[in-house]
DNA sequence: GTCAAAATCATACTTTCGGGTGACGGATTT
DNA sequence: AAATCCGTCACCCGAAAGTATGATTTTGAC
């Protein structure tokens, strides 16, 4: 980023050095004011151009995960049963989901249960594909 | 795109018209003229930038899904299998695959067990997981 | 044409999931 | 105080998923 204001700027220079120095040279001999003005703004335009290029090309952000808070909020999805569901997506069995949030399975049901109810899907995998691509999870 | 384009031009060229306007108006009198080519120069290459964003930022590519053929054929996944891998990534049940690729739910269990011991895992939604992180599917 | 891999199907058995119902305590709202 | 929501847990039942083993057919490569 940095290096391409520099090298902008190293340019934007150059060229206004070569412009002004042909100027008394040339091109007032050749063409009209308006001709050189018409010229001079052609080339910056390009330059202009290319620069926007540099600067936007290499800004394309990671996609930063957001979530869905609006959705959540929407399909009332508590913080509990979204932990259970983010745990889903990571492949676990529902015992292994009880060990790791140190509750018991019936309760992990429970919460899977109401979460299948909120998403309108019946399985697992559906919940974890529907989630995905309401952004409740990443 | 063509619209960016147009107003581009239109702009260009209403710019121009101004420009050769007050050059013999005004700015002749009280800049020089390099000043006067500067001034346009920067205008322009101001016009350039802002035509580049416009051109580039709507052009951020939606990342096309490109198979990891490498790793299907590394782990020895076959067609059918993969086929299948994709039916339980949109969370179908194993008649519905059953009765989607026209088969058995037999044979569906047979191609899941083969895709689990390849895949290293030992349930479905782990399967989809780590194919989706293998980009073996999308 | 042979051989191996892939695809198909079956049967039997175990484990995991999901659905339904009910219950209880705590926190918040009405 | 009553109603609600959330989180917790239990029990039961049936469906779905996963494991194991074995067998037949298709298909592609050599």
């Amino acid at each position: 980023m940095k290096k391409t204001i520099f090298i902008y700027g190293l340019a934007l220079a150059a060229l206004v050095f070569v412009l002004e120095y042909f100027e008394y040279r040339y091109f007032i001999r050749d063409l009209s004011t308006g001709g050189f003005v018409f010229i001079i703004a052609l080339m910056f335009a390009g330059l202009g151009i290319w620069v926007g290029r540099k600067l936007t090309s290499h800004k394309q952000a990671p996609t930063e995960f957001q979530q869905n808070d609006k959705a959540l909020d929407y399909l009332g999805i508590s913080e509990r049963e979204l932990e259970v569901l983010q745990l889903v997506a990571q492949g676990l069995s529902n015992q292994q989901i009880a060990d790791t949030i140190f509750v018991s399975i019936n309760t992990v049901k429970t919460h899977l249960s109401r979460l299948y109810e909120k998403l309108e899907v019946s399985r697992r995998t559906q919940a974890v594909e529907k989630a995905k691509s309401l952004n409740l999870i990443k």
